[in-house]
DNA sequence: CGCAAGTCCATGCGTTTGCATGTACCTGCC
DNA sequence: GGCAGGTACATGCAAACGCATGGACTTGCG
C-alpha cells in the first residue's frame, strides 16, 4: 500500500459519504457471506429431520450448566419470538428431544430441558455441522478467520 | 513459481482441531453479527409497510441496467426460493411497486421490472436504511470496516 | 419435422411464522 | 390483605414460506 491516495482523507476520515458507504458495504458483505454460508449448511445432509433454527435451540441449551434454560431466555438466545419459540419447543418436545418443567421459583415460568436423546442428536449432529463450518471456510488463512471473529464482535459496539 | 518452501508450513497449513473451532468461532461471530444488525434494521420505522425481503427485491432491481431482471436469476441474487419470489412479486405488483412483462426473448421467462413509483419508494427506504446502517457501525474504524468487507468476500472463495 | 428432455414460472398444499391477545402468576403500593 | 400493573408463556388467526408439482415453452437430436 505505497501509493499516495490521489483523494485526501476524504475516504478514510470517520465522516462524510464515504464513511457511509464503507458501512453499507460492510454490512452487505457480511449479509452475503451469512446468506451464502446458511444456505450450504441448510443443504447438508446432516440435520437429521430437524431444521436450522430446532438445531439451534439444542444447542443453546447444550452450552447452559445443566442443559436447561427459561424459554423467554432461551427465546433471546436464540433471536426467535417467543411464540415461534414456544411452538418449536412443541415440536422438539413431541420428538422427545426436549422436556418442558415448571419452574419451581416462578409458577409462570417454564424450563426448557434437554433430553438424553435431545443431547445426543444435539452432539451427532453438531459434530458434523462443524467440519462443514470448517470445509466452507477451508479457503481463508487462520489469521484472517481470527482477524474476521474479532472485528465481526467489535462490530456490535465490543 | 519461486521457491520451493523449506519449511513445512505449520501457520497456513493448520489442519488441527484449532483450525475447526477458529472456523466455527468466526461463523458463529459472523451469525451472531448478521442476525443481530438484522433484528435493529427491521426494528427501523423506515419500511414503509414493506419487508426487509421486499424492500431487498426493490433494492436488487434498482441496480441492474434498465430496473429489470428475469425472475429467475433475480431469485438467486435475493437468495430466495422461486415459488417464494413468485408470490412475493405478486404482492409488489398488487401495490404498484413492480411490474410483470413477457421475456420477448423467451415465451417461458417474465421480466420483473421496477415502476416509478417502486423506484421512487426504494430510494427513500434506501436512504434512511443506509443511514441507519452507518448509525449502527458507528463504533467500527473506518479501516477495520474496510477490512471486515475484505474478508467477508474473501471468505466466500473469491 | 417431431419427439424427449430440459428450463421457466405459477400454484396446490401442508408447515411455520409472528402479531395480537388470553390466561396465569408475580410485585409493589395502599 | 387486596388491588393495579407488570411479566411469562400459550394460542387464535392470517400471512408467508417452501416443497412438490403442473403447464407452457425451448432445445437438442434423430
Amino acid at each position: 500500500m505505497g501509493t499516495p491516495p490521489a483523494v485526501p482523507d476524504e475516504v478514510t476520515a470517520d465522516r462524510g459519504p464515504g464513511r457511509t458507504r464503507a458501512a453499507v458495504d460492510a454490512w452487505e458483505a457480511v449479509f452475503r457471506l451469512q446468506a451464502t454460508l446458511l444456505r450450504r449448511f441448510a443443504a447438508d445432509d446432516v440435520w437429521q429431520g430437524l431444521g436450522l433454527r430446532e438445531y439451534d435451540v439444542l444447542h443453546t441449551l447444550s452450552l447452559q450448566p445443566g442443559g436447561h434454560a427459561r424459554l423467554g431466555r432461551l427465546s433471546e438466545d436464540v433471536y426467535l419470538p417467543q411464540p415461534s419459540l414456544s411452538r418449536l419447543v412443541d415440536r422438539l418436545e413431541r420428538d422427545g428431544l426436549v422436556r418442558r418443567e415448571d419452574d419451581p421459583d416462578d409458577r409462570r415460568g417454564v424450563v426448557v430441558v434437554l433430553t438424553a436423546a435431545g443431547a445426543q442428536r444435539q452432539r451427532e449432529i453438531g459434530g458434523r455441522h462443524a467440519a462443514s463450518i470448517a470445509r466452507n471456510l477451508a479457503s481463508m488463512p487462520a489469521e484472517d478467520l481470527a482477524t474476521l471473529t474479532r472485528l465481526a464482535r467489535e462490530a456490535l459496539g465490543d
